[in-house]
DNA sequence: ATTATTTTTGAACGTTGTTCATTTTTTGAA
DNA sequence: TTCAAAAAATGAACAACGTTCAAAAATAAT
């Protein structure tokens, strides 16, 4: 191998090493507690060092949330086996919820934070693909689903827009404190027993 | 009048005057570029005024976020003059989408942000008293659209919640950026024809 | 008029994201 | 091995932030 391979190499492992360790404190004492200072100690550089391998905040944030939906897919894999549609729409939802519920920062900063939205507008990336690949499947799904005889009077993407914000919605008020504040009966099963109501209203579209 | 009577009234409209000036700022260039040293010139007091009057910034976030819902409930009045509770519910739909669009930061600041949320945990405050009063009118809604015969099999509290998630789950997307970045084919009107697709949904069940 | 109380002030503190001249380390030809 | 050039890492310094508090100014009471 050549040096400048090499050094290339090298230089891609730092910037790992800077987003694990962000990751990690992010997941420890949350996003906002956490400073480039703290990310620099954490991993014994410099926050100078920092700042050569990325052009400042936002494009740690950015990177982390690519890494976030990666990790999405991970726990969307295997839902394509699922041939029948429905049952997929239904599976979807349901780990869905289990990747916020289990990622609570990193779906904060995928889905509400405004920070990577930000780095997009400042950068000549095309745009959001992580997005339009995720609701991608969403809309796939769906699509496939008006195929067999479902949704009928619906427009596919407007739907697949709708179900997206009803089980967004309820990660986005778990994760934000919302569900906290309204007390449920049965505050410690809200979003499962939320997640009950839309399998049954999904199956009756 | 007693003279500690008008400086009570004098004291509560510094305070408004302080809100009003932060509302201002909000609106004008967004929550996270207001200081408070941009809120005390606005208003022209210094830094130490502001902090005589809150205890710091969240405090005067939590207030502001409480205005919000009493502008919220300015929209929803007229709502229960809507006898036929499945018409009422497809309108307070509406209403709160129109709501969050007219009012985009005051939305955020009631649904999104975490301080108004962490003002309540470090009071004495009872609880998110204007949380659990909305969520209350939604839940009574359903609860007579039961009584009348619809959503069978659903049970009212989480069906509620699915309901409130959905129509703030798009709210969500829109004002934190994620609708922008899904390409949709029309891309103008995609809250707009989600809500067709909510009137449909709750129609059907 | 004088004193006591209340209200307002803004300099100062610790922390943040960010920059950049300087130092340290690594490289490859002599 | 030696050493000048290139690359990488550093941390002091800056501006701006939320916050505090001793002092000053304004007002009320005697």
């Amino acid at each position: 191998m050549s040096t400048a391979e090499r050094k290339a190499r090298e230089k891609e492992a730092l910037k790992s090493l800077i987003l694990k360790g962000a990751k990690k404190l992010f997941i420890e004492k949350g996003i906002d507690q956490t400073t480039i200072r703290n990310i620099a100690d954490e991993i014994d550089y410099s926050v100078g060092t920092v700042y050569v391998y990325f052009k400042d905040k936002n494009a740690i944030l950015h990177d982390l949330h690519s890494i976030g939906f990666h990790e999405l897919g991970g726990y969307f894999k295997g839902l394509f086996a699922i041939l029948d549609p429905m049952e997929r729409l239904k599976e979807m939802g349901r780990v869905y919820i289990k990747f916020a519920m289990e990622n609570q920062e990193m779906y904060d900063l995928m889905f509400n934070l405004k920070a990577p939205m930000e780095f997009l507008e400042s950068s000549e990336e095309g745009g959001w693909n992580e997005g339009v690949e995720t609701f991608g499947s969403v809309k796939t799904t769906v699509e496939q689903c008006m195929e067999k005889g479902h949704f009928k009077g619906h427009l596919a993407e407007p739907l697949s827009f709708m179900i997206w914000s009803m089980v967004h919605g309820m990660c986005s008020l778990e994760i934000r404190q919302r569900t906290k504040g309204v007390k449920f009966s049965k505050p410690e099963s809200i979003l499962f027993d939320g997640y009950k109501e839309y399998v049954k209203m999904i199956g009756k579209l």
